[in-house]
DNA sequence: ACGTAGCGTCTACACCGTAGACACGTTGAG
DNA sequence: CTCAACGTGTCTACGGTGTAGACGCTACGT
């Protein structure tokens, strides 16, 4: 709002932040293929070259959309209740994820350009605040990072789910699902086919990620039979590892 | 037909698959980035315009390539042990992933661009296969497409995950980690600092895939006590019970 | 033999990232 | 107050990109 898309005579000193959020922005409403370095400077009403002083690259530009995104990720190590955090945290990533799916190509995938130890701070900070988590709560130092990571992929995962769930006509949705399933042979894909209803009847994401951490985190406590065992009472049967 | 006299150079007639082929080579060996029209036409010793012929779209091209690497992957049904099976596909799978790692994006992103149903279809097989395989199982359709997403978002999750700890040169992989732990301010990230020694040792990704199995499949087990219990019904039966 | 349909090519255009030189306003030292 | 240095934004230019549209050519059905 505020103004006309061009011509405005509206400067502002530019600053990393401005760029970034408007960056977002433009990503948020036009995709990620709309982030341009001219289209972001007519955004802001500057030369194109003026961005270079505030990212060194596109590819920067597009890491520090995903760093101002995941930053809003916060988890708070304070509370008794871990797995109830854990909870929430995914809950919270989920909402970040929908509120701005542009983005989660890049949340999941930029990352595996850059080492861990260089990735922006913004995207370390959950990390560490997991960590913190996780081993406050009983776990050895490594054994919550391989159980960090273990959630962190359901996480991503969980969220790629979704996000290819989500339709942007729901109305169109029902002629071209039918247009899509009566394309396949039905001797080839029969299930596929009989679970049209399924797959039309939409898809409650919050419920699909809670039945995911159900599995988590049963399956953690059913094989923290031989492992130490962390704040959790119950026990059971005990399954051998593998390999 | 089309053998005729070997000229100087040899240009035998396109087809979608020789496009394909190419376009996936010239990701394996230079980047997603390298695959450009131009260069793949180089590489093929045609006129860029050319491949429009096969492909409408260069984003039509990424769809192609990640379908042919996913079409790479089988899963068979006809096993008792459905556990084991999905096992298998796991590291199939994550196989397939390390042999292309930069396939790998599009992968798990290209789907958000396209509606389930108009999906290509090797990229839909694996889906109506692991469907077969559960509900054979036992699992009724509906559940099998859910337990079917928690499986994929996991193994998407796992191999991400997997693919970002891979180092490229592994002997400046130490001075790099020091330099970029180095960086973190102590006070804001000592579990992170902690785990240095554990973030060095490697990371075997086997394993870590075992791990989230575990996880899962034992998670399952545990759930499967208080709901509907899918395994051991059917005729087709196969017992949770794992080895 | 001849149309014809499809394959490949050529030209052209709008757009892209970014290197490098440069103009300008601000600031701090003398 | 002067002036040099510096940070900020601009301009120009270059090589590369996706792809629309018209066109030639070759192979083939008839």
């Amino acid at each position: 709002m505020t103004d006309g898309p061009e011509g405005a005579p509206r400067r502002p000193r530019l600053s990393r932040e401005l760029v970034l959020h408007a960056a977002l922005r433009l990503v948020d409403e036009q995709g990620l293929e709309a982030l341009t370095m001219r289209r972001l400077g007519q955004e802001l009403g500057r030369d194109p070259m003026a961005l270079y002083r505030y990212a060194t690259n596109r590819a920067a530009l597009l890491d520090g959309v995903a760093e101002l995104v995941l930053a809003q990720l916060v988890i708070s190590a304070d509370t008794p209740d871990w797995q109830e955090q854990l909870r929430r945290a995914a809950h919270q990533f989920r909402q970040l994820a929908l509120a701005h799916p542009n983005v989660v190509p890049l949340i999941v995938t930029r990352p595996l350009a850059t080492p861990l130890a260089l990735r922006p701070i913004g995207t370390l900070r959950p990390l560490e605040q997991m960590l913190e988590l996780l081993i406050a709560a009983g776990y050895p130092p490594v054994r919550a990072l391989h159980l960090y990571r273990s959630y962190w992929g359901l996480l991503h995962g969980h969220v790629l789910n979704e996000l290819q769930e989500v339709v942007v006509d729901p109305e169109a949705t029902d002629a071209l699902l039918r247009l899509g399933l009566d394309r396949l042979p039905p001797e080839e894909f029969p299930r596929l086919r009989g679970l049209a209803k399924a797959l039309l009847a939409g898809y409650d994401g919050a419920a699909a990620l809670d039945e995911s951490l159900d599995l988590l985190l049963n399956g953690l406590q059913a094989v923290e039979q031989q492992a130490p065992a962390p704040g959790s009472r119950r026990r059971r049967a005990a399954p051998p590892a593998r390999r």
